[in-house]
DNA sequence: CGCAAATCGTA
DNA sequence: GTACGATTTGCGT
């Protein structure tokens, strides 16, 4: 008989749990409307740890209320503890009672926080030689880890045993309360070393070992940050001790006492039953009754099992072919050689039409010893038909990707009917990131496997031919899936809330095939132009780098703001203006701005510097990303990025190509349009001042942009208290700040730096500006109000941004996120209006003027055509008119339109 | 090779 | 003061 080890005993701090499984999962209710989200994700947590830990006693405790000893060393301890939800707390009665029909142990020990009951219970087991694993989601438990103690966290499904604490924080268990203590914790109110965050107390740790030491040493940091330090001496060590976790509690029970009883079926079944978890209640009131559960691989009780196939013969094919021909809706997925739809070969494509069933049809996968498929052109062939119906109705994740990828294959996908990623991205922009593995976990519950589990990473990563089929078949399957269940778990979610419904079905949906076609067709650039403009920059440049060494005494990289700092301020002694976030003396613009009046070396970095970014970023980039088959510049648009509601552009980035300065517009000459066409660019003139006139209503702004005013100018004339055509450039230009300042939720502190005035005098600005329109005070003060009741700002069309950080208790983050509750729904709004605009205008030019015009770029509030000369004049006019119809506000919409052989003459 | 910070381009 | 993406450096792996 081989000598069989103890199982682990199972520490499970559920209090961490409670609060994990509120945040992460999405809120869940009876049918009565109690709150059951945090209930059904701590007690499948449970669940899980039973099965992953047969034989093991599973123990759980939790915070009693009321004060604990840390109270008693410091009162301010958690005095920034917001209450608890409402609807967390009425969580946590039906929590324990189920843990008890569960027959679990329960603790809740009164003055004593869970974490040092489970510090004290996992010393005392390990001194008794049995091992320990706690599960929970707090990091600061990490101190406790050791040879016998693990971490495991059950939502992410990460345990941490010593290496992992090591590879997670860079520092051992050992030191995680020097690492807690010098970065404080704002929540529990645990002050820490001002502006030292996770990486700087890594630091210090690994050079100086422990706190001590680092305290001891504290004379040899320099900078701010080391200032910060030494201000910190004091407090230092009542942080540690806050943050130490005990192991010496007086328990007045041993851990062999705490052991489980027999599961109350008949009790847990009935608390099922009230709190509807559907799939357990089947489990328990099942024919026997008895223990041998379905091994549930998830929290959410909807999770199907999987049936997943690999196609490889026609009949096979021809069997999903019918069905999928026969579905109301089927998921989709493409699998490719590249990440850049421009150049994407498919290697295979997975269909899902029920959860739980789907099918892989590998084409393309060509490694060594690959088996024998289907032959991808004919199977494509087949396909065909079904891929461009508009009857036959898809859903995907990010289907504009699988649409330019099968445009490769001269397929052109119709019936683009759903979009899991644009779900998501409707129903919360900011919750989470919208990528497939994200919205599995958050709205699934579910791990999938990730691309690079199976195709591994950096260099040496693989091509999805190039992986074995058997892991390739899991993998797209899954992504088919999850898609499928997904848009299950997901559209309901929108139909609940009829304008969210709207802002997908009638802006974001539509606007996928226009994107699509604006990508695939690209932009048209001039590279023996850029190529150049280059050569001319490098020469430039390399005046201006001997001339600067010349300067400074030495040679040193000019592009090295770390070395710059070392020559300004240590060598040369300049004034410190301004630091970065850091603390380090900042080189940016405005600094060099400065110091340029008395020196001659910061404006040569100046002039350096904005050269070698239009090199590096544009004339250099730019040519390369032409694709060889067409010829163009193909960008990205990405459609569920910003938390506004914008579109973003990248490889490249075609939203900000300069214009500020003569050598940018340089760059801007290299667009240009075919033979025969030119390039017209219209932009929605002060878009988004209009909409501030229209949410707001304020009488005066209204007026004045019906009069067709200059509308700095009318403000000018209001806050100066001038008439229009007395104002001065410089009463304009501070107009126009104040105007910009409005949109951007400003300050009169902002305000001050951007006029370079007192702040007395720009506070005196914003009074009057307010004075003169009460409206927009008015609407001001109802945003901000509305942000704080309902935690979201909302478009004019009703898209939505959450502001979780509206009622934070840091004031500084509370503020900030009131100026984006500010901004965000004008040019929120603004981009909704132009996503409209997109949509209108791509249906006219298809259906009238195809060969005539076609849209080339969106840049937030500008389109850029290309068009044939002979008919400039008819599309102009049909443009500034279908953009200006984009939206009925109580002001016009003004258009302007430009043509040219270039970007920059169009402009 | 991967990541964070600093910087700078746009609306 | 809002919203983004790309590049470079510097550092640690």
């Amino acid at each position: 008989m081989s000598q069989q080890k103890t199982p682990p005993v199972v520490l499970v701090d559920g209090s961490s749990y409670l609060f994990r499984a509120y945040h992460a999962l999405p809120p869940l209710t009876t049918s009565k409307g109690h709150p059951t989200g945090a209930i059904k994700g701590v007690i499948s947590m449970l669940r899980r740890l039973e099965q992953d830990y047969p034989g093991s006693r599973v123990v759980v405790v939790f915070d009693a209320k009321g004060k604990t000893f840390r109270h008693d060393l410091y009162d301010q301890y958690k005095a920034n503890r917001p209450p608890m939800p409402e609807d967390l707390g009425v969580q946590i009665a039906p929590i324990h009672e189920i843990v008890r029909a569960m027959g679990l142990p329960l603790l809740i020990i009164p003055d004593v926080e869970a974490d040092d009951v489970i510090g004290t219970l996992a010393t005392e087991a390990t001194s008794k030689g049995v091992d320990v694993v706690i599960s929970t989601g707090d990091k600061d438990m990490a101190q406790l880890v050791s040879d016998h103690v693990t971490l495991i966290n059950t939502m992410t499904e990460i345990p941490m045993d010593r290496d992992g604490v090591v590879e997670k924080f860079g520092i051992g268990p050992e030191q995680i309360v020097d690492y807690l203590a010098l970065v404080g914790d704002t929540v529990d109110n645990i002050p820490g070393v001002t502006k030292c965050g996770p990486k700087t107390a890594v630091k210090w740790l690994q050079q100086y070992h422990d706190l001590d030491n680092l305290m001891a040493h504290a004379d040899e940091i320099g900078g701010k940050i080391g200032d910060n330090l030494r201000d910190a001496l004091d407090h230092l060590p009542l942080s540690r001790q806050l943050a130490t976790i005990r192991t010496d509690v007086d328990l007045d029970f041993g851990i062999e006492e705490v052991s489980p009883e027999p599961e109350d079926e008949e009790q847990l079944l009935e608390l099922f039953k009230e709190y509807e978890f559907k799939s357990w209640i089947a489990e328990y009131s099942g024919d026997n009754g008895s223990n041998d559960r379905q091994p549930s691989h998830n929290p959410a009780d909807s999770s199907p099992e999987r049936q997943y196939d690999t196609i490889f013969t026609e009949e096979q094919l021809n069997d999903w072919l019918g069905r999928l021909e026969q579905a109301d809706l089927f998921a989709f997925d493409t699998e490719t050689t590249s990440l850049r739809y421009s150049e994407a070969d498919i290697v295979g494509m997975s269909f899902a039409i029920e959860p739980g069933k789907a099918a892989y049809l590998p084409l393309a996968h060509d490694y060594m010893g690959a088996p024998d498929q289907l032959n991808r052109d004919a199977t494509l062939k087949r396909l065909k038909p079904l891929l461009e119906s508009t009857d036959h109705r898809k859903v995907g994740q990010n289907l504009k990707y699988d649409k330019n990828v099968l445009a490769n294959h001269g397929i052109s996908l119709e019936g683009i009917a759903e979009d899991t990623m644009l779900e998501s991205y409707v129903l919360n922009s900011t919750a989470t990131r919208h990528d497939m593995g994200s919205l599995a976990l958050k709205y699934l519950g579910e791990k999938t496997i990730s691309f690079q589990d199976i195709a591994g990473k950096g260099a040496k990563q693989l091509t999805f031919n190039q992986i074995d089929l058997e892991q390739a078949s899991e993998y797209a399957a899954e992504d088919a899936d999850i898609t499928l269940r997904l848009h299950q778990a997901l559209r309901p979610q929108l139909a609940a809330t009829g304008q969210l419904e709207t802002v997908y079905q009638d802006i974001d949906m539509p606007l996928v095939p226009v994107l699509s076609r604006i990508e695939q067709r690209g932009v048209m650039i001039n590279a023996s132009t850029l190529k150049q403009h280059s050569q001319e920059l490098a020469e430039r440049m390399a005046e201006l780098e001997k001339a600067a060494h010349e300067e400074a005494g030495e040679a040193f990289n000019l592009g090295s703001p770390k070395q710059l700092q070392a020559i300004f301020y240590d060598k040369m002694g300049l004034p410190v203006v301004k630091k970065t976030p850091k603390g380090a003396p900042s080189t940016a613009e405005p600094v060099l701005q400065e110091l340029a009046h008395e020196h001659q070396l910061p404006r040569l970095i100046l002039e350096h510097r904005s050269l070698s970014k239009l090199k590096s970023t544009y004339t250099d980039t730019l040519p390369e990303l032409i694709s060889p088959r067409t010829g163009r510049v193909h960008t990205s648009y990405h459609q569920a990025v910003t938390a506004t509601g914008r579109l973003s552009s990248s490889e490249p980035n075609l939203q900000n190509i300069p214009v500020r300065t003569e050598q940018g517009r340089r760059i801007r000459q290299a667009f240009v349009a075919p033979e025969g066409y030119k390039l017209v660019a219209a932009d929605y003139s002060q878009i988004e001042l209009r909409i501030m006139a229209h949410l707001s209503g304020d009488k005066g702004l209204l007026t004045a942009f019906e009069k067709g005013e200059d509308i700095h100018r009318a403000t000018a004339a209001e806050v100066f208290g001038t008439s229009v055509d007395e104002i001065t450039s410089d009463q304009r230009r501070s107009a126009k700040a104040i105007n910009f300042g409005l949109i951007y939720g400003m300050s009169a502190f902002g305000l001050s730096r951007q006029l370079e005035v007192e702040r007395k005098v720009a506070q005196d600005y914003i009074d009057r500006y307010f004075q003169r329109y009460p409206g927009v005070l008015a609407y001001m003060d109802r945003i901000r109000k509305q942000a704080h009741d309902d935690g979201y700002v909302e478009t004019l069309a009703g898209r939505r941004l959450y502001l979780p950080e509206i009622n934070a208790r840091n004031k500084q983050m509370q503020q900030a996120a009131e100026r984006t509750a500010i901004n965000a729904p004008m040019q929120g709004t603004a981009a909704d209006i132009i996503k409209r605009a997109m949509v209108t205008v791509e249906d006219w030019l298809q259906s009238e003027h195809a060969d005539e015009a076609r849209m080339v770029m969106q840049v937030h509030d500008e389109l850029i055509l290309e068009v044939r000369e002979s008919a400039l004049d008819t599309i102009c006019h049909g443009l500034e008119k279908r953009m200006s119809a984009a939206a009925d506000l109580k002001v016009p919409l003004l258009v302007e339109a430009g043509v040219g052989d270039n970007w920059d003459e169009a402009h």
